[in-house]
DNA sequence: CTGTTAGCGCTTTCAT
DNA sequence: ATGAAAGCGCTAACAG
C-alpha cells in the first residue's frame, strides 16, 4: 500500500508538504510540488479517504430524507442534490421514510451521532419542533417555506402556484374546481389548501370536501379519482393535480370512462414531467433539479441565502 | 466528544475491552460487559465510524452502476440493494452512467483506489474484458447471465423469458411479432435478440429489421413506436415491450391513433409494474427487488452462489 | 516555504 | 478474560 509517507520519501519532502500539494495549498515551491506530483503519478497514488475523514472529523456523507425513491418528483430533487454532491466529493445516504416518523428520527439521530455531516429533508412528517432539537448537531435543510429562521430552505411558493392555477381555470369559466394531492398534512399541502380555500371564498364558491382527493402519487392513482368523480352528483369540472404522473393517469382513465378532457374535466398537472409533454397536459413547471442543487449548497452552508424561493411557470397545453 | 477511552475510564476497563463489548466479542466477563453498557447508555455514546473505517481499511460503501436513476426497472433493483445495504450498515454510491463508458470506468477506478469496497454493475456498456481487469481490486457483481466464471451475477434468463412470451403470442395466432427495447447492444438485449431470431426461424417467419424498436425506456417513448407502426406497410400485429412503462405509453397512443389493443396490436410488457396492473397489460413478472437483494449479498461475498438465476412468470391480463 | 509532531478514535495483536 | 501498545493514513498547529 502506497501512502503519503512513501510519496514523501520518493519526493524527498515531508508528509505535510505532500498533503499541501495534494490539497492545493499555496505556499509550496515549484520544484517540490513537481517532485510530489511525479511520485504521485508514478505510483498511481490516491489518498485514503477513510484517513481523511477521520482526520477531518467529517464523514462527507449527506443524508437525504424522502418519502419515496421511485417517484419522479423526488427523483428529480435527488438528481439535483446528487449532481453537486459528486462535484463536492460527497456521497448521499438516502432515507426512504414512507412518511413514517420513526425513519425520520433515525436520520436525525445519524446527524446527532455525526454519522452524516448534514441532513436534507425533502418532505417531513415530524413536527418542526422535533427537527429544531437537532439543529445543534449539524446543518438541516428543508424543502418548504418555513417560518423557522434557524433552518435553511429552498422552496416553491405553493400558495401562489395554486392561486395561479386556480385563477387560470376560473378565467376559463370553471367554478367547480377540485384538486388531487399526495397527502393533506404536509407543510406544502397546507399552503395549497389555504390557497384553495381563500380562492373559493374570493370567488364566492362553496367548499366541498369531496373535491379534494388524497393519496394521489402515481399514475395508477388516477383511476380511483375518475371512478369517484363518475359517481358524484356534483363532480368538479376541473382538477388541479399535484403530480403530472397522476394527471396522466386521470387522462387515461377519463378516456376509458368516456369523459372528455377538457370538456367534461379540465386538468392542470404539476412539475412539467416528460409525460405531461407527451400527453399534452397543461402543467405548472417547477425546476426540481435546481431546487435540489440549491438544497445541497445550503447543506454545505456555502454562501447562499438561507431562504430561497424558486419561481414556477404555467405551461399551457391541451387539458384546459 | 465522548470516545472509547472515556467509556473505558468510566467502566474501569481498557479501551480494548470496550471495543470487544461493542463488537459482541465473546470473552468478556458479565460484570465488565455490564459496566461498559452502562457507560455507553449514560453518555449516549456511539462509535466514530470514520475511525472504524480507517482501522478496518474498509469504506463500507458499495458502488452501484446504473444507466438511469429515474427508471422504475433500476429503481426496484436499487431498492433491493438498498434494503440489505442498510441492514448491513453499508451505504451506496450511485453512479448514473447514461451508458457512457467513461462513467463506468470512473466507478471501476473508485474500486481500484479503495474508495468503495465493492461494485454492483446493473447494466454495463464497457466490455467484460475491461471489467475483468479490475477484479483484483474488489468484488464486482453483474446483473446478466455471463459466462465469465470469475464474476458473480444475478440474472434472469432473458432468452427463455422472451421465448415464453413469443410462444404465447404465437399460440394466439400472431406471426408478425416485433419488440421494443431500451438498447440493442446490452448483454441481456442480445440474449433477447437471439431468442427472437431463433423463434422466427423455428416458426418459419421472416426477420424484419423494422419490427425492432430501440430507445424504448419511458412511457412517452410509446408514442414514437405507435407513430412508426401506423406508417408501416407491414406492421407487426403484436409487440413484446421490455418495460411496462413503455407498454402503457403504447397503449395510450394506440387509443389516440384508433388502434385497438389487442385486436390491431397485442402487447406483452415486462416487470409487472403497478402501471401494468392498472392498465391491464399482460406482462412478464420478474422480481427485481429480489434480484437487487441477491446482488448485494454477492457483493458482500456472503455464502451465496456466484451465479443465481431468478425465475420469471407470465401474467395474463387483457392486452393479448 | 517546509518539516516535526501530535493527534483523530478505533481495532487488533501480543502478552499475561 | 483483560490490558498495553502499536498502528491505520492523513491533517494541521507549530516552529523555524
Amino acid at each position: 500500500m502506497t501512502n503519503i509517507r512513501k510519496i514523501a520519501e520518493m519526493a524527498q519532502v515531508s508528509a505535510s508538504t505532500v498533503s499541501r500539494v495534494l490539497n492545493g495549498y499555496a505556499y509550496v515551491s515549484k520544484e517540490k510540488e513537481e517532485a510530489v506530483w511525479n511520485a504521485v503519478n508514478e505510483t498511481n497514488y490516491r489518498k485514503n479517504i477513510n484517513a481523511v475523514h477521520l482526520s477531518k472529523g467529517k464523514t462527507f456523507l449527506i443524508g437525504v430524507v424522502i418519502p419515496f425513491t421511485n417517484h419522479p418528483y423526488f427523483g428529480q430533487l435527488v438528481e439535483g442534490i446528487s449532481d453537486l454532491a459528486i462535484e463536492h466529493q460527497y456521497n448521499l445516504v438516502l432515507f426512504q421514510t414512507n412518511y413514517h416518523e420513526k425513519k425520520e428520527i433515525e436520520a436525525l439521530n445519524m446527524l446527532k451521532h455525526k454519522q452524516i455531516d448534514a441532513l436534507i429533508i425533502c418532505s417531513r412528517t415530524s413536527p418542526l419542533k422535533t427537527i429544531k432539537e437537532y439543529l445543534d448537531y449539524g446543518q438541516i435543510v428543508l424543502c418548504e417555506d418555513t417560518k423557522e429562521d434557524a433552518v435553511s430552505s429552498t422552496f416553491v411558493d405553493h400558495y401562489q402556484a395554486f392561486t395561479m392555477a386556480l385563477t387560470h381555470l376560473h378565467k376559463k369559466g370553471h367554478t367547480q374546481i377540485g384538486y388531487c394531492i399526495g397527502r393533506r398534512s404536509g407543510a406544502n399541502s397546507q399552503n395549497r389548501e389555504l390557497a384553495y380555500k381563500d380562492f373559493i371564498q374570493r370567488t364566492n364558491g362553496r367548499f366541498q370536501e369531496n373535491h379534494i382527493f388524497e393519496d394521489c402519487l402515481y399514475f395508477e392513482d388516477g383511476e380511483h379519482v375518475v371512478n369517484q368523480i363518475t359517481q358524484m352528483t356534483n363532480p368538479p369540472t376541473a382538477l388541479l393535480v399535484t403530480s403530472d404522473q397522476v394527471a396522466a393517469g386521470i387522462l387515461v382513465s377519463c378516456e376509458n370512462s368516456h369523459l372528455s378532457v377538457p370538456d367534461d374535466l379540465a386538468l392542470i398537472g404539476f412539475d412539467n414531467q416528460p409525460i405531461s409533454k407527451m400527453m399534452k397536459i397543461t402543467t405548472i413547471e417547477m425546476n426540481l433539479v435546481e431546487i435540489g442543487r440549491n438544497l445541497f449548497l445550503q447543506a454545505m452552508e456555502e454562501q447562499v441565502e438561507m431562504k430561497k424561493e424558486i419561481a414556477v411557470q404555467l405551461i399551457e397545453r391541451e387539458t384546459v
